[in-house]
DNA sequence: GCTTGTACTTGAAACGCATCAAAGGGGCCG
DNA sequence: CGGCCCCTTTGATGCGTTTCAAGTACAAGC
């Protein structure tokens, strides 16, 4: 029970520290023979490297850390999913903090990241848009993930105008003379759709377009009775096409339809503008324009590479002057780059009731409510 | 950029390096006068400790490991959120890795936290359910979670069986004679589920059951056709209670029989086996039987706690002989405890279609198919 | 036999912090 | 004024690694 350490592997296999130390790190330096001596004794000791000195002594590890305000939203599920195979891709470990909506553990993860020598940290913030400027200037390369401000650093998001837009033309393809937008634009996210829409729609005036408020939440039940009002009205005043800002509000909608009697889609045509493939498994397929969350998380990861890549790190040298030892800091001036990346939505189209959760392939049929 | 250190602030407040380390551990001990000093001075120079130093030098830092096999199903995420909740009680913090369903990421995981002097780390194993043995034998606390076997160490898992009976009960309290199991039972978990439904029935002999085979994955479509060939036989050859081992199983069951001009549940009812509440928002209401997830993850830290407490860790103490150091290891041996815990699940019933993924509160009314 | 390489291996130093015995400083009592 | 005790601060020490200059052994070339 009483831990292993390197020593303990060097003196058991008749070799020294630094020879253990390079079996792990570099392999290719030993005799094979050592090697194999080596790893064979690891094993039989069941060492386990202490992570906390290895980054102590070694740097940065690799590893990056993602700040995520909740797990239980499927956007920032895809988000992690897609940081994870790109993280794994380049050989890096990715752990993920959960900040359970609250400001204060947020930062306190981050702030824990930032101080285990990852190499690199992610946070898709929740509090205000130009959150904690302080942190762009961590020494860790930091991302920001579906943030909507136009602060200094690296961020990635989802362009939610375009995913209005997107929603928009789709309804014009369809043919759409009447739509109708509802659900309450309660943060930047859903503003910009709603602006993405109506730009769009700038190009064709013929088409009426009217938005309605929806409760606070922007549920199914809020959904479901703006789609009862909808099929309560004569018909020449339906909309031929609504967009649920949310696809729960989408689904309430069309539930209050079907229900009163108005058929989907052939009377109306229902969309949504929030694609949450985790809501869907065993659900109603939904046609709608979804965040790329797992897109964001790649490039969020890509561009951690990228500063790690670009800036060459404060780094420590050993220079042995007679027989004193003097250290020299060697800094090399890190650019000062702020990249910033938008991330175009895409359509995702379900026919299916079987949802995959992993990846942003665009599906290839429409829904049944289109 | 170049990283600031607890001797930079040490110097730049003007106490030594020693007083700073205690502000930041044992503010007690300071005068409150030099504590503010200190502080001021932490946060104009950004200082952040180097979680891995501090590691290093104090043993285990009060945070837990989390491996899961994947982060987008449900069960795995209500693990997380009440192993969060409870860690959060006690102070300590949560770091969650994806295995990606993979045996050797998950591995790699886990050596990597015990390696990282966590206090604790909990796994919720994918494979073999005698999974690696060797990892009892760690240095570190584990738990390992929904996992069926009785090997030594501590775990916490679903009472799988209950589950079953749960549902058989239901189905005899709302005076079912003829109960159709649908679902493949690939896994431990749902044999254990068949299991405890016909345990359950065997004390109803006049109760007819039987248990029709899914395909491979227990989709919605599966379910589906299953439901469409129910609702082909003749009225006295149909079930008038089905349970679908898997909650997108029951709703394909639902969707084929409405489709078929069955009436839910008029005509036969519909409950669910594995309720996954991340599956249900915007879905239909469903009454399933859920595997507490929630109360797992929170065991889960509960057990990791204990053994934190119980145990009296490996301790190096200094002392000094005339003037030279010699550290003498006080090894207090360590109760070789093995504790499981059986978690017992809960009917969960759904009228509303918003989910509250939170907790695992029962709900109070029954799903509208049931 | 001696030199120059080549291929590994060694071990001391440093990483940034927590710890704790010892030193310092001030108040109180005799 | 000296001795004691208590409260606060100090700083040397070690935590388990990685790193890298220096060391060793052996082979080849002259």
């Amino acid at each position: 029970m009483a831990k292993v350490k390197i020593s303990d592997v060097a003196h058991e296999a008749g070799v020294s520290l630094g020879t253990v130390s390079n079996a792990l790190n570099h392999p290719e330096k030993l005799r094979p023979e050592t090697l194999k001596l080596i790893n064979e004794t690891i094993n039989r000791l069941g060492y386990l490297p202490n992570q906390s000195a290895r980054q102590l002594a070694g740097g940065a590890t690799k590893s990056f850390g993602l700040v995520l305000p909740r797990l239980d939203h499927g956007f920032s599920l895809q988000i992690a999913s897609g940081a994870h195979n790109e993280a794994r891709k380049h050989g890096y470990d990715l752990l993920i903090a959960n900040a359970d909506n609250d400001d204060i553990l947020q930062d306190h993860y981050l702030r824990y990241f930032m101080g285990t020598q990852m190499s690199g940290v992610m946070v898709q913030p929740m509090a205000s848009p130009d959150w904690h400027p302080a942190m762009t200037k961590m020494p860790v390369p930091i991302v920001h993930l579906d943030i909507h401000c136009s602060a200094p650093g690296y961020y990635v998001a989802a362009d939610n105008e375009a995913q209005g837009r997107i929603i928009a033309e789709l309804a014009i393809a369809r043919g759409a003379r009447h739509i109708t937008v509802v659900g309450r634009a309660a943060f930047m996210q859903l503003t910009l759709r709603v602006l993405g829409i109506h730009k769009a729609l700038a190009l064709h005036p013929d088409i009426k377009i009217e938005v309605i408020d929806a409760g606070e939440w922007n549920t199914a039940a809020d959904g479901y009775s703006i789609g009862a009002q909808i099929a309560g009205r004569p018909a020449d005043e339906r909309p031929d096409f609504v967009v649920g800002l949310t696809d729960v509000l989408a689904s309430g909608v069309i539930s209050a339809l079907v229900d009163k009697g108005i058929s989907v889609p052939e009377q109306v045509r229902v969309a949504g503008c929030d694609g949450n493939p985790l809501a869907w498994s065993g659900s109603v397929p939904l046609t709608t324009v979804a965040p790329p969350g797992y897109e964001i998380g790649r490039k969020g990861v890509q561009l951690l590479m990228e500063q790690i890549e670009n800036k060459v790190p404060t780094k420590t040298k050993h220079i042995h002057v007679g027989s004193a030892a003097r250290t020299v800091t060697a800094v090399t001036a890190a650019e000062d780059i702020n990249r910033q990346e938008l991330v175009r939505p895409f359509l995702l189209e379900r026919a299916s009731t079987q949802a995959s959760t992993q990846t942003d392939a665009t599906a290839i049929n429409l829904g049944a409510y289109l």
